[in-house]
DNA sequence: TAGATTGTTAATCGATTAACAATC
DNA sequence: TAGATTGTTAATCGATTAACAATC
């Protein structure tokens, strides 16, 4: 049956944001077996090691296709390999980042993203003082520069780690751009076409969901 | 009818996940109306505004108790403040970030932590370079006097930015000096007793789902 | 009062879990 | 072959949405 690069056949429904967000974990936990070299794992054993049912993970699983074999499970490398073609990770995502402060040098330093096909090519920033400098060899890049720089190269993402008030705009200035993709830190929502993808990572909201489950605790 | 601190009544059934996800946005957009001096508002005016449907707003709301008036709406601060409450931002949280690397100081550095009740009261690590410095006025402790600092002061959170590598060992060490809420930064699960609460941001997760969307649109 | 909007019950929808025939 | 485990359908559970009486 012809199937397309996702593994998932043209026409066939959407997958849930349920299942999307697990399939990073899943590919985590068989990068961590395939290290160990584990050859084969069952539906069963790998529920036991993720903390989630046996019957979750075939379900996940068989909405990109039947990757395992009755009566032995899973191959391991096999499945990695399939997952990662799933997320796209056998593609290259070249990403510009934003706001080069703490937040932004952190994700460039990240040892995760090189490893899985993102590619940082350049910092933004309007700090004189940080305009020049290189993190971990990519520069950092005046701003002003940013329509230039889009134009002459391929964005698959912007990760957006600058101060409130200044991420709307420079979100507008992107999307206008045509980066389709946005990974957002600052402590705002966007509203654009659902062409464009938003993902955000919103910490004050993380944290604060763990101070409730503190002081609510033993009520 | 008597009420606990977070607004619920004891013997009531826990609040859903889903619910207390959303609490933090809540807040933030309630936030927002204070500070444009808006004073009273619908749920279904809210509801335009956060993309989300009106009768959810308000049975999220209701788990906590009825904050508004028929025929009138809610009066945001009021609500502001109660859902502050709810969330324990009237309360003290003492933070220490193990890991005083990028990521590290990005936490130490936000703006927003301190003016709802995160207070940063120390980082540490194992960097000769970084011991001794000092982020936003708060000192970057050698990690070798963790135990003595957590025993001398109130711990409400441990934030977790070093590497995987060595984060399952000191998440261990936080927990037996009586850590009860991690905040986790590194590509790893903790298997703690579940009076451990840890909260998990997996930013190799969440790049890889925006990845999986991008390459799977328009199939 | 009339209109607006809540709080809450009922209906619907979607996600998770259970079960099991198919089959390696 | 016998045992194990998948892929998939059916059952259950939980979350979201709709509806509306209560009431400001």
């Amino acid at each position: 049956m012809a199937e397309n690069s996702t593994g998932r056949q043209a026409g066939e429904k959407a997958i849930s944001s349920a299942v999307i967000k697990r399939l990073p974990r899943y590919y985590r936990y068989l990068g961590d077996l395939l290290k160990n070299n584990v050859v084969r794992i069952s539906s069963k054993q790998l529920s036991q090691r993720m903390n989630v049912t046996a019957s979750q993970i075939r379900q996940d699983l068989n909405n990109f296709g039947g990757f395992g074999q009755q009566g032995y499970g899973y191959n391991v490398e096999h499945l990695y390999n399939e997952m990662g073609k799933i997320l796209g990770l056998d593609k290259t995502n070249n990403i510009i980042i934003l706001g080069a402060g703490n937040l932004g040098q952190a994700l460039a330093n990240n040892q995760d993203f090189d490893s899985n096909g993102f590619h940082i090519i350049g910092l933004f920033d309007v700090n004189p003082k940080l305009i020049g400098m290189t993190v971990k060899g990519v520069e950092v890049y005046d701003i002003d520069i940013l329509e230039d720089f889009v134009k002459e190269h391929d964005v698959a993402i912007a990760a957006l780690t600058l101060p409130k008030s200044k991420a709307p705009k420079v979100a507008e200035q992107l999307v206008s751009l045509g980066v389709k993709a946005l990974w957002n830190f600052a402590p705002v929502d966007f509203d654009f076409p659902e062409d464009v993808l938003v993902e955000n990572v919103h910490l004050s909201e993380s944290i604060m969901t763990l101070s409730y489950r503190i002081h609510s605790q033993n009520e």
